[in-house]
DNA sequence: TTAAATCCTACTGGATTAATAGGGTTTAAG
DNA sequence: CTTAAACCCTATTAATCCAGTAGGATTTAA
């Protein structure tokens, strides 16, 4: 149930991209990246390479080139980018709705581990297709100014937030919701 | 976020010992499960050397001899079954609870994929340790006897379905969750 | 004694992963 | 016009994992 590195590290590019918008940064540059998230810089530019042909973010190239997101990170589904990288979030080929397959059980209609398998698809998509680039943009830049530490770009001093009585733990709807459920009502 | 075909034959296999179970069948060998499932036999030799050595089955050696579980299907979970072939069930390791790994990234603690994450581990956990076995194989009977399929083994008594354990979890629905709530059979 | 089953160890071809390598092309600035 | 800094492109690779296959050794019921 693994995501590849590949895949994490596209992830983190896209919410680093993310974050440079937020505090209007126009490009940043694979190095920065590489060196603020100590990824592979050769690896970076090749996963680089797939997100631009798919659309997500775009160049400038030369001096003081670099990149930036293609469309606003709220358009920007995390199942996107993990089925772009990683291929289909369905633990089996059968489940899969980005790209079925039929299995080698005699009986797919009545088959128990099939219906288990498509809960959690489902529950998987239910979460990675659900939250966007922003919302995860957003929860980091939360719990970063939460605890005053400066953003990666900004000069500006964020008065650190004073913490509201915790919320009761949410047993079903998960972290993110909670985190941005805090704010916004 | 895929299972390979090893755990997935492992849970064909151990699915098809609860249904064995169920109807009072004491041995299956490894040949007419793999005729049945059409997996090659070999492999599954394999796999049920890791399922036994795990005390998940037992084995009767010597002619007619073959494999049953070592325990109730109901104290089977298939999150135990999963992680004992494929591994953890977090997609990156700083969010595994069975084995965690720190991340590469700078800011563990406020890392928004973390969370995101985080979630979806225990969205997959929240299914597949909560199920058992025993789920599984109610399910699969379920359908099978809804539709008019005989049973794979020629017909005995009708086995009589035992109600699943009550969880507090009402809120999450799923496929199972559904067939499981129909008190019908 | 034999047939049918599990048990055990080794091997293998192919795919995937996680990079590295080495340049080519574009652009801003001096 | 030159240069440095960036992206762009293709190839290669070491290691690991996947999905089996192979070949027997051992045990047991009839």
């Amino acid at each position: 149930m693994r995501l590849s590195k590949k895949g994490e590290y596209a992830l983190r590019s896209l919410i680093f991209l993310g974050m440079a918008a937020e505090v209007k940064r126009e490009l940043v540059q694979i190095s920065a990246l590489a060196d603020r998230e100590k990824l592979p810089i050769k690896f970076l530019e090749q996963i680089f390479q797939v997100l631009k042909e798919a659309g997500l973010v775009e160049s400038q190239r030369g001096k003081f080139g670099g990149y930036r997101l293609a469309k606003p990170a709220r358009e920007i589904p995390i199942g996107d980018v993990v089925r772009l990288i990683d291929g289909p979030l369905a633990p089996i080929g059968c489940v899969s709705q980005s790209a079925y397959e039929k299995c080698s059980c005699p009986d797919e209609t009545h088959c128990g581990l099939r219906m288990l398998m498509l809960d959690v698809r489902n529950a998987i998509a239910g979460i990675l297709d659900r939250y966007t680039l922003a919302d995860v943009v957003e929860v980091t830049l939360r719990k970063l100014r939460r605890s005053g530490v400066p953003l990666p770009f900004s000069v500006e001093g964020t008065p650190r937030l004073t913490r509201r009585r915790r919320t009761r733990f949410d047993e079903t709807e998960g972290v993110l919701h909670q985190i941005l459920g805090e704010y916004s009502i």
